[in-house]
DNA sequence: GTCGTTTAGTTTATAATTTAAATTAAAAAA
DNA sequence: TTTTTTAATTTAAATTATAAACTAAACGAC
């Protein structure tokens, strides 16, 4: 019933103030344990003795001794990101995406995998054992290293239990991945809903960093959002929060896969923009699309549409402009909503880059109530393919800083 | 930068303990000792002492002796609500309602005041500090019973420092509401959003209880949303969340007043209810509206048409519905934008009662995506007329119950 | 009705930590 | 060289929770 009893004792007070340092250490290291002190307002023997523990972990070292402000040397404490690994994972449609990275999101290891058709639950978590296996080999030291490994995946994820209840485009249900990885692992596991992996992965290592208060919108195939506010990611009851695909924008418009009208999926996805750049060259607007799928209409994808429009042509352009139109009208509604301070734009329609980017800001300018409101910053993701496996890692980075396991 | 260190310290840890001991009283007591130390894992001494400090502050008290399991009979420990007071104000666009309740959130004594026209900044802070005056009066003890004053208004409230910074119907700007209350009554002051703060009154006291995850959804002249999320009360990077009155819904639909086309507003708020009545009756419709309100259409109101509706009026019941369909395809975009558990919805439209409600849940479970999506729990708010008031009441036990001020 | 058993709650002693004060370390400034 | 300043550690004290033992009070069995 009352969720959980946050009651205090030793152990929580010395795993806050542990946390507290550790963060600041990652936030503003490198920095002395006086200065430590002084933004925690600790003590300098408490700081001390935590300082101590967290070396002894690996987690943290001591780097090179700082200028003298008049006195003794600081000696500067800084993360020991080299040491550690992280593996994250992204389950796409059609590919495993896997990144190996250390404390810092630098990706020192990748590699692809393709999903087979058809595919089925075992399956598919082979082919992420195997992932793993692969990204493990050739690193040195990996059982102590490797911290855990983080898993962003499309569709439904009961993020308590580790498992992707559906997973639309695999048609797959119940994955129990956690579970899985877990035995075969032995490790921390973390599975996530693919565009929140993606926010995660934008706040830490992207341009969500030093925000608060951060949508983050995927634009492909479909339409999804990722939202953390007030500091945390938000799942909703059923996991199911940010199904902005689906949003009705124009009650009266065209039909939808769900069976509603005017969906923002139908308006201003890839599959959207491609749809109706093929409706008009079919109905006799002249563009260099053609030329370039060589006259075969089929082959236009949203992809090509953003290099025809990047080449100048004007169907393309307006094109875009228009979805741009559409995805602006629907990030009004999410601004009203919940009001983030940003929203970052990624997935295959991000491509497009500032061609769409401005049309979607003017038209948020334009339909915003008030001044704070059209102030909402839109920006592009700027970890682009790699965002949702960097987010898978950053899962793990934030249960590491989040708790340090207390000894 | 980094938001507010939390560092553990003995007073956190006891802090923490003895909120957690208070929150269990006020959730499952009468409650033993022994209970308590059971639900929380506590250890029986340190229970014991917190116990004992909360009761010599007065907020908790010894009830009876309860039934014996075998063994010594347990000392049952109870919220002493009828002890304490807290004054709940709602500033709405004619009048300021307030309300001195309990700690239950029975109300005591209720009066209204109305503002007059023009109004401005200092009036208003006078007529409320009148209200507050008038609460207090004819209160035994007043100094020591009353714990704090809670505000709900409309408009955009810096929460922080509790001023409203545009309050529209009113046309205010930069009303220091904290900073003057404080000044004249010096006791804790909390200024929160109208909605917001019905959303905090419905999930104490009406039909948000139990909940973690709830939208309250206020239609009366405008539509606006009061969001609580994984159990905090939540209002954007700007105070603005929630504004989902100019939700564009139909992109081709009315003209609104802020310019766009097609926001819910102009599609279902009560004014929009009145419109759509008076045209349909100008365009020959029969209604026996035109009785109710004496011939004269200008005086047509949401309530009269209600009152149409529960009488039978065909016109009526169509045009309800018809609104209802619209905020159904309203609540839907949020539903599958943040996945709350239940949507509460308050305001003048809830007189409408089933009349609406069951379009609204109709066209959800039409619209919805997923079986989840479906079963959003809508419900219309019990506390009605209140729930504002009642809310802003809530503001100051949420501070009581929080952090329990610690000696 | 006495005696053992069970449950409630308190007392006493101990342990875990943080905090405060004093101390050492090391460098810059005078 | 001496004094001052800053960094960090050591030592002692304070705060609070926990563990273990104890008292209080009721029930049930014989």
């Amino acid at each position: 019933m009352s969720k959980q009893m946050l009651t205090g004792s030793f152990q929580l007070m010395k795993s806050l103030n542990r946390s507290a340092i550790l963060n600041i250490i990652r936030e503003q290291g490198p920095i002395s344990r006086a200065d430590i002190a002084k933004l925690t307002k600790l003590t300098p023997p408490t700081v001390s003795n935590l300082v101590k523990e967290l070396l002894d972990t690996g987690i943290i070292i001591e780097t090179y001794q700082g200028e003298s402000s008049g006195g003794r040397k600081p000696t500067m404490l800084d993360i020991n990101s080299e040491r550690f690994y992280v593996i994250g994972l992204d389950i796409g449609s059609y590919q495993i995406k896997a990144v190996l990275a250390n404390l810092n999101g630098f990706i020192v290891k990748k590699a692809s995998f393709s999903i087979p058709t058809p595919i089925n639950n075992d399956r598919l978590l082979s082919l992420m054992i195997q992932a793993v296996h692969h990204m493990k080999e050739g690193i040195d030291d990996t059982e102590s290293r490797m911290i855990g490994i983080g898993v962003g995946m499309h569709g439904i994820i009961d993020v308590d239990n580790g498992e992707s209840l559906f997973a639309p485009n695999l048609n797959l249900y119940n994955i129990p991945i956690q579970k899985t990885l877990e035995k075969e692992f032995d490790i921390l596991i973390k599975v996530e809903n693919d565009v929140r992996a993606m926010a995660l992965g934008e706040r830490w290592f992207g341009n969500g960093h030093g925000t608060d208060s951060l949508v983050c919108i995927n634009i492909g195939r479909g339409i999804g959002a990722g939202i953390i506010m007030d500091g945390k990611l938000f799942h909703g009851h059923n996991f199911i929060s940010g199904e902005i695909g689906h949003m009705t924008i124009d009650i009266d418009g065209p039909k939808c896969s769900c069976g509603n009208y005017g969906c923002l999926q139908t308006l201003a996805s890839g599959p959207a923009i491609a749809r109706k750049a093929k409706t008009e060259i079919g109905l006799g607007h002249p563009s260099i699309l053609t030329q370039l799928v060589g006259g075969d209409l089929g082959n236009i994808t949203g992809e090509t549409v953003y290099e025809a429009a990047a080449q100048g042509d004007p169907l393309s352009v307006s094109i875009l402009s228009q979805a741009g139109r559409y995805i602006g009208i629907g990030l009004t509604n999410i601004i009203h909503l919940i009001n983030p301070k940003r929203i970052i734009i990624g997935g295959g329609v991000s491509n497009a880059g500032s061609l769409i980017l401005e049309s979607i800001q003017d038209t948020i300018y334009q339909r915003a109530l008030t001044a704070s409101a059209k102030q909402t910053e839109i920006m592009l993701s700027k970890l682009g393919e790699d965002a949702t496996a960097l987010g898978a890692v950053t899962l793990i980075l934030e249960e590491l800083f989040a708790t340090t396991s207390n000894a």
